[in-house]
DNA sequence: TAGATATGTCAATATAACTGACCCAAAACA
DNA sequence: TGTTTTGGGTCAGTTATATTGACATATCTA
């Protein structure tokens, strides 16, 4: 590794210990607008990532959480029975299962981001545009190795 | 909110999308040398931390973690048997355990952390400086908010 | 038609967290 | 000094999220 120094060790030790903190407080803030719905954070993820991937597969879902199906599974039972999301049958591929937001997940989608956005924009409402692009070509580098 | 061009929902959804995978990946790459030690990923993020804050007393560590005294002390039991790590009594408050690692949680410390660089080195060794300060001042706003 | 693929499900277990109730020792305070 | 608060530890029970392994069904593909 070449010697860059402005990524030492320590530095990429702070970089993961940083990793850490974001994550665990943009996904705490709507924890206490999930237990309204008896949801937790499995199900706050997948609503997001259908969101943001209407008609998504539930393979597609799964490579995305990298979970197992069993684990999926209870997930999406829970956001079916509550009616938030609905499955079709795929066009192409009648065994795949497109899966999609219904009014009532989009209203709680649109409930959890309201909250969980509040941290994302406040950090970067003084940013320059430049801080922002590169910000987020570091984290699909990271993504991406 | 101010209307930033560059500061849409949209791009906002990215970063709460691409976070998960960032820490998704970051945390999940020593999960295999962790298992060899019958450790979990709740270890790791304990002797992370106490490498990056020795001496660092159990309420200090709470508070980094954000779980409850009853979660920690699972994990501090299973380290401690293990010789990974070692409490001392506090010198000023002698009710307070300072906690550090020993020569085994050392050790097991550099091979996890060996792992886990790669990923953030590699996905930084090719930005410049700039970048990688920017992404650092970024993360640390979000969690500041 | 035979095999592979996408999905669903049953059952048991593991991991990491939680709540609530106590306890002790030491510090802080009145 | 005596009382209260704080830092830490522990027992017991529960919940949330994930795992492994086995098996079933429908549909696609060669």
């Amino acid at each position: 590794m070449r010697d860059l120094l402005y990524l030492k060790d320590e530095q990429i030790k702070d970089f993961i210990e940083q990793i850490f903190y974001v994550y665990r407080d943009t996904y705490s803030d709507p924890k206490k607008i999930l237990k309204k719905y008896s949801f937790g954070t499995a199900h706050h993820k997948a609503i997001h990532l259908i969101e943001r991937h209407e008609g998504l597969t539930v393979s597609d879902l799964l490579n995305k959480l990298k979970i197992t199906k069993q684990s999926l599974n209870r997930v999406l039972r829970d956001l079916i029975k509550n009616k938030a999301i609905m499955l079709k049958k795929g066009e192409i591929d009648s065994r795949q299962r497109q899966i999609f937001l219904n009014e009532k997940g989009k209203k709680l989608f649109e409930e959890i981001f309201l909250e969980q956005k509040k941290r994302i924009y406040n950090a970067l409402k003084n940013s320059d545009s430049d801080s922002v692009l590169k910000f987020k070509n570091v984290l699909n580098r990271i993504i991406n190795e």
